[in-house]
DNA sequence: CGCCGTTGTATCGCCATGGATATAACGATG
DNA sequence: CATCGTTATATCCATGGCGATACAACGGCG
């Protein structure tokens, strides 16, 4: 039994929502300038369509200029608005696309220290500063990959020269790894580490930086990540 | 005129989709113990709730285990699959939670490169290594705020000092900035940082990064992101 | 064997969604 | 002033979702 992840994006403005549907129309209205042929190329009723941009209109103002009359019948156009909208939502929806289809990389552990939003997990690759729920206190931490940030291994392992270098970046999560796993793609590369306790952590690396650092299996690696980057998710205690 | 940014999540297993209903439903019908008492305290009808269980363990087996007679005139408990479902759906919805809240700075530009999913966008603030459609020229590049390192400025601004440092992490974007807002809750603040050409970046770092990195108003920082975290959105030609 | 509270199942009706249709208003053009 | 293709608006009707109701089946228990 496989589970896709799914969702439905949609813009809230004031009272209506505006899901992908209503961005349709609205591009069926800006490529055939008018709703008669938008309802016609959408399959949908014409009656229907035009009581949508009504209430659109109705509860956000102004997202048409609809003319009646005159040598071609009249028609109707968007206005900037209507164009930014579209634009917010794609922008919404490739957003959450990315993130979406994003591999993350999940560690089990305990919250051991909270302050406000963030929080100290326990983990068997280690201690993560990670964002916590405001309750319980059995967690999984799931990072993204596109949010580790590569590095080359310092040559010696002394945790020294770790903390020196991070001294002055914004990074608070760092692990030394093993590379175990290398998926190059056009030029985008998945990179998997090795963090030891039978625990991988998944990147996403430009092919650029894979040769920048020139990775190949075995490598030793520092992998480095936000700790606003990495959430942690509660777990039902009773299992 | 505010745009809320919002999305339904939900799971898809076969040809059925669960939503944020089902979900509580079924969190119902185990707190309760019986499909009539959930059905009750959601104050929804029974004959509904019980065909929509009927109807998921059509699709997807065994949700429940509905005994009926005995003493107790029966009742209805979930399976471990019905909570595995719960348990990933909240993992999902947390998940998308989290990105989906994250604000992201906009850039436009336009692809003066691409290779594969990647490519180079021509920006007013430089150029941007990102993920970019297949199509279009015009795109406007979203970044994370969560996705963007913050480091010490070098001192002096010279290049090669940057290109030095970066040689050795997988982070393709850096950028010179000034910081022009902070804004410190608990553990968490969000810098805004003046790129030039009227153009910020919003970051969202720890209180600690913030104290070791001695940012305030003015300071001068260098902000750095992954490729693979910047995204490009085709925006329309015809403007 | 009847009681009881639950699960099954069927049926009715309300109401919202949305297509289908009809009719008017509009305004440049010939 | 008639034509034409569009917008504007009202009305009818089919469908589906969902509550409400009714009734059977079940199985410990007194």
């Amino acid at each position: 039994m496989t589970v896709e992840k799914d969702y439905q994006t949609e813009l809230t403005i004031g009272d209506v929502t505006i899901d992908r549907q209503d961005v349709e129309m609205l591009a069926a209205i800006d490529d055939h300038g008018s709703m008669h042929a938008a309802a016609d190329a959408l399959g949908r009723s014409y009656a229907r369509l035009q009581r949508r941009v009504v209430a659109l209109e109705d509860a956000i103002g102004a997202v048409t200029e609809r003319r009646r009359g005159g040598a071609d019948g009249g028609g109707t156009e968007l206005t900037p608005v209507a164009r930014d909208l579209i634009r917010r939502f794609e922008r919404h929806q490739t957003e959450l696309d990315g993130v979406a289809r994003a591999t993350a990389s999940v560690f089990p552990g305990t919250v051991v220290d909270r302050t406000g939003e963030l929080g100290t997990v326990e983990t068997p690759v280690g201690q993560i500063v990670a964002l916590v729920p405001a309750d319980g206190s059995s967690v999984q931490v799931s990072v993204r990959s596109d949010a580790v940030v590569l590095s080359a291994s310092s040559g010696s392992t002394s945790d020294a020269d770790d903390t020196a270098t991070t001294a002055q970046t914004s990074l608070r999560n760092q692990f030394a790894g093993t590379v175990t796993d290398i998926d190059a793609a056009d030029a985008i590369a998945s990179v998997t580490l090795d963090l030891g306790a039978s625990h991988t952590l998944q990147t996403v690396i430009t092919q650029t930086s894979l040769e920048r650092l020139a990775l190949e299996y075995g490598s030793e690696v520092r992998a480095s990540f936000k700790a606003t980057a990495a959430r942690a998710i509660p777990v039902a205690e009773d299992g």
